[in-house]
This record gives C-alpha cells, sequence and structure tokens, in this order.
DNA sequence: GTCTATAACCGGATAGAC
DNA sequence: GTCTATCCGGTTATAGAC
C-alpha cells in the first residue's frame, strides 16, 4: 500500500471508479475531484478535457482485459482441456480483482461513444487478434485428436467467456434474487467457477 | 405496421430507443422530441419529467423480461432436458425480437440509479419468484430421477441465461473481431443457439 | 503545482399563445 | 393538444492569483 501518491495517480483513481460507478455520461468532473481530495483545476491541468481523461482510462481498460487473453492463450503446446480450465481459472481471478471492469466496458460498448469506438479499433491494430487464432487452432487441433468432440472453436471461445463473464455482470440482479447465497461471496465464487469447470470438461471432452 | 400512432406512442418508441443508446445519463429530451417529430413540451405534457418517462419504460422492459421466464418455467410438469432446450429457444427468440433489453438492462443494473432499484423492487413484491423456484424444482427433480447429472440448479440456470445472453451484450467486440462470421447474421444465430444447446445437454445429461 | 472565481454553455422544465 | 420562447440550475472549462 503506497501511501506517497502523486496527484496525478490519485485523479486517475478517483477517475476510474467515478467512470465505473456512473459511466461516461453521468460522471461528474467535481466529484472526480472531491474523492481525489484535489480541485477540478487539477484535472484540466493534468489531463486536459473530460474526453481526454475518459479516453486514458477506457484505453487502459481494455489493454489489460487484452493483455490478460493474450498471456492466456499466447501458449502454443496447450492441450484443450489444459486450455479450457486455464482461462475459466485465470479469467474468473482478473474478474474478481476488476471486478469494474466488465461493467465498463459491456456499459460503454454498447453506447456507440466514439471514444470507445476509436480505443477498440487502435487496439485491434496494435496487438492484432493472433492469440485468438492460437486459442481457436489448439481447440481445432483438439477436435482433430479426438481429444474434444466435434465442436466448433468459435462457438467454444464464446461460451467459455459468456459462462464466465454472466456472474459478474448480473451480480445486482442475482443479489436481489438469491440473498441467502451472497451472504458467503467468496464460497460462492468459488461454487460458481467449480460449476462452469464441470460443464464445460463433461459438454466438451468425448467419453 | 400501424401507420396512425398517436404522438404519445411515437414519444414513447423515440424514448426507448434514446435510452437504449446513451442510457439513462446520456439521453436527451430534445433527441427524443427529434426522433418523434415532436417537440420537448409535448414529453413533459405526456410524462411530466425526464425521471418518469425513464420509469415507464424500464418498468416495461423489465417487465416483459419476468413475464418471459414466467411463461417459460409455469409448467410444472417439464422433463429437464425440456426445460432447457425449451428456456435457450425461447429466450433466443425473445431476444432476436428485443435485442435493445438486454443493453438497457445490463447498461442501467449496474448504475446505482434509484429508479432502476425502485422498479426492480416493485416487481419483486407484486410477481415474486415462483416460477424461478418451479425450474429449480425441475431440475432437482431431474437429478434425483437420475435423469441430469448432479448438478446445482441454481448454478444450472446461470449458465443457461449467461450463455443466452452473452452473444447478445458482447456483440460489438465480436463483430469486430469475427467480422466474417456476421455478413450474415441469421444464421450465425442459428449456430449460436445449436451450439448453447449442443454443450448443455452435452455437459448435464447422464450417459 | 495548487487554488478560487468565473466564464460559457447546455439541458430540463415551464409559461403562455394559439 | 401543439408550439415558441425563456428561465434556471448545473457542468465543463479557463483565467489568473499565489
Amino acid at each position: 500500500m503506497e501511501e506517497l501518491e502523486t496527484t496525478r495517480e490519485k485523479l486517475k483513481l478517483a477517475a476510474l471508479e467515478e467512470f465505473v460507478e456512473k459511466g461516461y455520461d453521468g460522471a461528474r468532473m467535481q466529484e472526480i475531484a472531491n474523492r481525489a481530495g484535489a480541485n477540478k483545476a487539477m484535472i484540466h491541468y493534468y489531463f486536459t478535457s473530460k474526453d481526454a481523461l475518459f479516453e486514458s482510462i477506457i484505453r487502459e481498460a481494455f489493454e489489460e482485459l487484452f493483455q490478460l487473453f493474450s498471456q492466456i492463450w499466447s501458449m502454443a503446446d496447450q492441450s484443450p482441456d489444459e486450455l479450457i480450465t486455464k482461462t475459466v481459472s485465470a479469467h474468473f481471478q482478473f474478474l474478481s480483482e476488476h471486478p469494474y471492469l466488465p461493467r465498463i466496458i459491456v456499459r460503454e460498448l454498447n453506447s456507440n461513444n466514439p471514444i470507445v469506438e476509436k480505443v477498440m479499433h487502435d487496439l485491434f491494430e496494435q496487438m492484432g487478434n493472433t492469440n485468438i487464432r492460437q486459442a481457436v487452432h489448439t481447440l481445432a487441433a483438439g477436435v482433430e485428436a479426438g481429444k474434444l468432440r466435434n465442436v466448433d472453436p468459435m462457438q467454444t471461445i464464446w461460451n467459455i467467456i459468456g459462462l464466465n463473464l454472466f456472474f459478474f455482470v448480473a451480480k445486482p440482479l442475482l443479489k436481489a434474487i438469491w440473498q441467502e447465497e451472497f451472504v458467503d461471496e467468496k464460497k460462492l465464487l468459488v461454487k460458481r467457477e467449480e460449476a462452469i469447470v464441470d460443464l464445460l470438461l463433461y459438454g466438451l471432452l468425448p467419453r
């Protein structure tokens, strides 16, 4: 826990929190300044404008997301069931540590916000999608080798990520319906991850 | 296609579109009026305020969602695999016809908007969650009767809904990565549904 | 680098004519 | 029911002192 943050860093953290909670349109420069214990003028001093501040925040969020999957999928010599269990556990751990990320991404993804579209475009140029291709290849090879049922690799990737995300994105609604389950949320998280891996392995591996 | 809509109806449709695209904070009363070919004053004449307009829109959206699952899960005498295939196909058809719904719900669900919380609270009071219990019961009975592997009913429901939703919520991102697949989106939708049912049946039924 | 005061603008709401 | 003009509060951005 580093105590001596710079004003710039404090502002950036405060801005992340504010944008996550309220979205781009709902976020207030005054509130960001308050959270950081600074004043509005400092935000403009360091980041020029609300747009520019938002862009730097959202770019980092997408970069973290891309880097996660780059890393998970970078190894060429994984077996398909290794790929599956590893993707779920790494994604789950990441989501537990950064619960804000899927929310801000889903929210702004469906907003036609030109800043978001620009950032997405930049990142595709820069990082390519080579590692997705690696994962597709691993799954396709698994089918070929009879280690996997005859499933479409792209659909399988969508299945894995969809299962992982749901809990984190729908949490407020789930919490309202199943309050009792959420009193020990750590335990629930573990059960959720087990249930996903269980479904995927039974559903995808041949017997 | 009814041509003689009332101004009130035109405004409501325009408001739905605007709120879906921009969210509560981003939506503009002027833009709603423009879309409807009317003027701002008319919105206040019919709906009093932006808050009240939003509440009526979001309440209808949640009502449709609740009614869908009430209907799907109302039958007590379904077999578990009937429940699964029927839930996927009905949810998928609904999402195809109302692609706006998951977006507005996911966005506002994570926004702490008090209007959304009020509407959710009202609906739980009024509709209860008896039909979710019905679905849980059907799945638990399936496990008991050996028609289903030993899986947790709640987790299974989350799996089904998570798989269904992902495609519709992540569409902008998926489209950016897999452009080619989206040239025939109807076909892709059919393949997506098949892949989900395939995973669920193989993953949940015993062999 | 930090702060206060204020400019400049925008958006929801309303008054009042027709 | 419909429209124009206008009010008023709130928000981003900036000027300028320290």
